[in-house]
DNA sequence: CTAGGGATATAT
DNA sequence: ATATATCCCTAG
């Protein structure tokens, strides 16, 4: 074993001699070094670090910490293509297409990059059917790139058989993504124009030329080259908002929330128990596993700074025994879980001896001093955390897993036979929420698909 | 433990 | 009064 470890530094010595500069995740380059020279021998393990490997990236990518990791996983064929999930795909190319515009100085735009951007934007809304939201923004990139060409042209930068070429890269005429047609249509008509009145060879002033020609002109009304990315921009991060976020980063949140101590995770295959089991799923020393996972998020970081002697600690403290013993912790996490439900049972039997000794001496009469036996719990309407906890505990465990979601998430003195009921109430009430919307749909596609006319263009 | 039926308090 | 949400019971 030792051995292994001293040939693993000190090829992680000279790989990071190689590589150079990226010590952001040494634990990450551990990993791929132990993957590359085929150190593991269990399949599964092997397919466990692949998974983090990938979950790194994931959190990286998400929390916009600029890392080559992923492209060099995929140089070095530590995984293949078909190990990355479409998902992951998408993440990177939002990213990718975020960066760019952060960048991006109007009114001159890297034009040559554009085709690339504009590819990865389709790429996403076509994989995701939660991008619906990006689908003008192919057309507005569009048209903030011929924007910028005009400015080139104004500027003598370009040739004029440049600035069809560049219409057609950028808005393509066959292109069937929305809005393009039109977009291009401007734009066509905007390019024609320049050409019949070219700039004359001194002008500078890019802007006063391009508002001589209305055609133009038009354009930048319509879309003010500020506006427009700013525009853009808002709905990438609203689509980064609303897609998923990285498993780790929930994971972490979650802790730092206090309340995953107990609240396992799904990971790509297998199941962690605690966060401290990543850790050890991950062969990482904690602080090398802080340092990538929770030094560089934010919230993480001002976790950190705010409350650093206590829970800093504590944190080393509970993750540094995971790697030995992680079965003792579940066991620990379990022991504080009894408790609970030493009480509640507790309260159960009595109960439940009380109602037998009820139902014994009932052949007696009187059902006199019915305050205790009033043993129906009072009614206690779900809140509504208790509800999303719910969704989410079905949507990590699945339905009829009413114990592990009871386990894993805060309900108030609820029993899993109270989460089934609840659940089936949710669904009821969805069910009658659907019937009440579906039902007049449904008649409608049928008529008006042979009622309305073939084209109501004709005023074109 | 879970699924399902049934009773009952509470909301509309 | 009816519908709904919660609680209870029991079988498997």
């Amino acid at each position: 074993m030792r051995e292994k470890t001293k040939k693993r530094t000190i090829k992680n010595m000279n790989t990071q001699n190689n590589t150079m500069n990226d010590d952001k995740c040494p634990s990450a380059r551990r990993i791929i070094d132990q993957l590359k020279q085929n150190q593991i021998d269990e399949i599964n393990l092997y397919d466990n670090h692949k998974k983090t490997l990938l979950s790194i990236c994931e959190y990286l990518i998400d929390s916009g910490i600029n890392s080559d990791l992923f492209e060099q996983c995929l140089t070095q064929q530590v995984f293949m293509e078909s190990d990355i999930p479409q998902s992951l795909h998408n993440k990177r190319s939002l990213a990718f297409v975020i960066q760019f515009l952060e960048c991006v100085e109007p009114p001159c735009c890297e034009v040559e990059n554009l085709p690339k951007v504009i590819a990865n934007v389709i790429q996403i809304y076509c994989s995701d059917s939660n991008a619906e939201i990006l689908k003008t923004v192919p057309s507005l990139i569009g048209i903030v790139g011929m924007i910028s060409v005009f400015h080139m042209f104004a500027r003598s930068q370009i040739q004029p058989s440049e600035l069809n070429r560049e219409l057609n890269i950028l808005l393509p005429a066959a292109s069937e993504q929305p809005y393009v047609a039109s977009s291009r249509k401007y734009c066509l008509a905007a390019t024609e124009a320049l050409l019949k009145a070219p700039p004359k060879d001194e002008t500078t002033d890019s802007f006063k030329y391009l508002s001589t020609i209305p055609d133009v002109q038009y354009i930048l009304s319509r879309y003010p080259l500020d506006r427009t990315i700013d525009h853009i921009k808002q709905l990438l991060y609203q689509y980064k908002e609303s897609s998923i976020q990285s498993t780790l980063r929930d994971v972490f949140y979650g802790y730092l929330d206090g309340r995953v101590v107990s609240k396992p995770f799904s990971w790509p295959t297998t199941d962690f128990i605690s966060i401290k089991e990543i850790q050890t799923a991950m062969n990482l020393d904690s602080s090398t596993f802080q340092s990538i996972v929770l030094g560089e998020d934010p919230k993480v970081k001002e976790f950190l700074t705010q409350q650093q002697p206590e829970t800093f600690e504590t944190l080393q403290n509970q993750q540094l025994p995971a790697s030995t013993q992680p079965l003792a912790q579940q066991q620990r996490q379990l022991m504080q879980v009894q408790p609970k439900i030493k009480q509640e049972k507790e309260e159960r039997n009595i109960k439940k001896k009380a109602l037998n000794s009820k139902s014994q001496d009932a052949t007696k009469p009187k059902m006199e001093d019915d305050e205790h036996s009033k043993l129906k719990k009072k009614k206690r309407r779900f809140s509504e955390e208790e509800t999303q906890n719910l969704i989410e505990g079905v949507q990590q465990f699945g339905i009829g897993h009413w114990k592990s979601i009871l386990n894993a998430y805060k309900f108030d003195g609820r029993s899993c036979v109270d989460l089934k009921d609840k659940w089936r109430n949710i669904e009821n009430s969805r069910n009658r929420i659907n019937k009440q919307k579906v039902q007049p749909q449904v008649s409608q596609p049928h008529s008006n698909a042979s009622m309305l006319p073939p084209f109501n263009s004709d005023n074109f």
